[in-house]
DNA sequence: ATGGTTGCGAAGCAA
């Protein structure tokens, strides 16, 4: 199984990059970030003509996500309560095949302190009790999407030159933490220990061509899915070119075919 | 140097 998470930053403005990349990477399961579209905007049916089935949690202008599937979509789940809801269209959750997947927009937090950054350590907080809640980690779970949060220094461009700024702090990297605590592996990091690795740059000064950005793109495998983990990436030609998003795609491929007729 | 760029939507906000 081929897993890929992309924050496109508007799907009306990124759909013909989205359709080629999906026909060039060849995903199973593709979850979409800021579509910045409302539901009845979304073009199902450009997915339906590449032989995948989408469903879509939009709201219009802002945030918005989507999990398009070949593999089947099953338990499709929109609305999950308190911060999760009231914070937007921000999460959506699907079986696809044999795993439970998890498209995730956490909220951005803007300035540390700030009433949104406190709102972002409470969508994480309430992203973990909701898998505490709704799941194990012994099931095929996959959390993944746009986490706002660089794990580790290793994951941004400069730590010096981000200190005091947003997406770095302890508190962040602490409600992601947790997160992880409940029992998922970041998948890229089982592959690469380097730093420099990033998924997001500013479209602004050229950061992608400086190599200043940060990684802050995750997929979080469960156990039983990182030890069938085979390979994770990020696929950073697809912030060159025209109209690219500020995002690349991150993709692992899961080799679930020790599992039987479910994987 | 509070800059710079993109998207949405038609000015300013969000990222």
């Amino acid at each position: 199984m081929r897993l890929a998470t992309w924050n496109v930053n508007s799907l009306g403005a990124r759909l013909p990059r989205v359709l080629a990349w999906l026909a060039e990477a060849q995903p199973d399961v593709l979850c979409l970030q800021e579509t910045k579209m409302a539901d009845g905007a979304f073009p199902a049916e450009a997915f339906a003509e590449l032989g995948y089935e989408a469903t879509h949690h939009g709201q219009g202008q802002w945030n918005g996500v989507a999990i398009v599937s070949r593999l089947g979509l099953a338990e499709v789940q929109r609305h999950f309560g308190g911060t999760l809801d009231a914070a937007g269209a921000r999460l959506l959750a699907a079986r696809c095949g044999s795993v439970l997947v998890h498209s995730v927009y956490v909220p951005n937090g803007r300035e540390v302190g700030s009433e949104h950054f406190v709102e972002k350590l409470r969508f994480l907080a309430e992203l973990r009790s909701h898998l505490e809640r709704s799941t194990s980690p012994e099931d095929l779970v996959c959390v993944c999407g746009d986490m706002n949060v660089a794990p580790e220094d290793r994951d941004v461009w400069d730590p010096a030159a981000l200190a005091g700024a947003t997406h770095v702090s302890p508190e962040e990297r602490q409600a992601l933490q947790a997160v992880l605590d409940w029992g998922l592996v970041d998948a890229l990091r089982a592959f690469t220990p380097a730093a420099g690795v990033h998924s997001w740059w500013d479209y602004r000064g050229g950061a992608f061509h400086k190599r200043q950005g940060m990684r802050i793109d995750l997929v979080l495998l469960s156990r039983p899915l990182a030890e069938r983990c085979r390979l994770a990436l990020v696929d950073r030609n697809e912030r060159k070119g025209e109209r690219p998003s500020d995002h690349a795609p991150v993709l692992v491929d899961l080799a679930l075919d020790e599992l039987g007729p479910s994987g």
